[in-house]
DNA sequence: GCCGCGAATTAGACACAGTCCAATCAGGCG
DNA sequence: CGCCTGATTGGACTGTGTCTAATTCGCGGC
């Protein structure tokens, strides 16, 4: 999914594409990941949405982040013990994470060739594939 | 790394050649993971390690788990945004996750291919890679 | 065998992400 | 305008992991 344009009038459609019910806060919500394209906690998303004036509650942050996760609109990237980051981007790619920094960055997909995966057990289907790359700054 | 026997007192060498002074705790909590071959939480570790006679503080199991880790006498498996796993193998390898029942399997890192995969930025060294599938039962 | 000292362990308080719940609110529809 | 359903809310709660200050362990020297 590529959307380039992300007013909210736009967004809107989106989430009802997605079957989802575009309340304000879930506009929000989904402006505050798509409008910056990057990788975002729970907490940074609260931080953003809230500094504009309509106040919303944390417990809606987690409901829609949750929400979106679910009807694949946004997915979970889980790198960091301490905090699940949310990505904007469902197309097939990879990460790399700094471990120093916190900092999270895409590989594109479709350049990375992948051998020797064991066939799935009978009766499993995969939900997907992570790739994550820790990285650091080279010891002086 | 590949310890077949798990005795006490060869965990007790396996630790000093790791640079770490083989208390009767850490070899407890090693003897937890060495002997059976399985990815453990935190609390799983303590659990196993208490329900012998002497007592282990949650905090030593966490303090002993990270030591590890930075030793690299284990590794940090990160899947579940709710708890770390700890893996007694150290070699490469990668997971299959189950995302319904939690459990963890190893696939051999001898047999798989990677091919694209970016340079790294100039003054980054890779610290590892983890590569996870997630499945699921296939819904009926 | 005993002492002393640094390292390891401990209990319990604390931090913090995320969930739950019961009450309130919003907005589409008759 | 009032209803009804789903969304939102604050606040309490849970569970994982960390911190701290006090205690204990164990080893080397005597």
């Amino acid at each position: 999914m590529d959307y380039r344009y992300h007013s909210r009038d736009n967004l809107a459609e989106v989430l009802r594409a997605h079957g989802i019910n575009p309340t304000h806060q879930r506009i929000e919500i989904a402006h505050a990941l798509y409008s910056r394209q990057e990788h975002l906690s729970a907490d940074q998303v609260l931080a953003i949405v809230n500094q504009r004036h309509p106040e919303t509650s944390r417990a809606t942050v987690y409901n829609t982040l949750n929400l979106f996760v679910e009807k694949k609109l946004i997915r979970e990237v889980i790198v960091d013990p301490s905090r699940v980051f949310y990505d904007p981007n469902t197309s097939a790619h990879y990460h790399i994470y700094d471990v120093e920094t916190g900092r999270l960055t895409d590989i594109d997909g479709a350049e990375v060739r992948i051998e020797g995966l064991p066939r799935l057990p009978r009766g499993m289907v995969t939900e997907g594939m992570d790739i994550i790359i820790r990285v650091r700054r080279e010891e002086s």
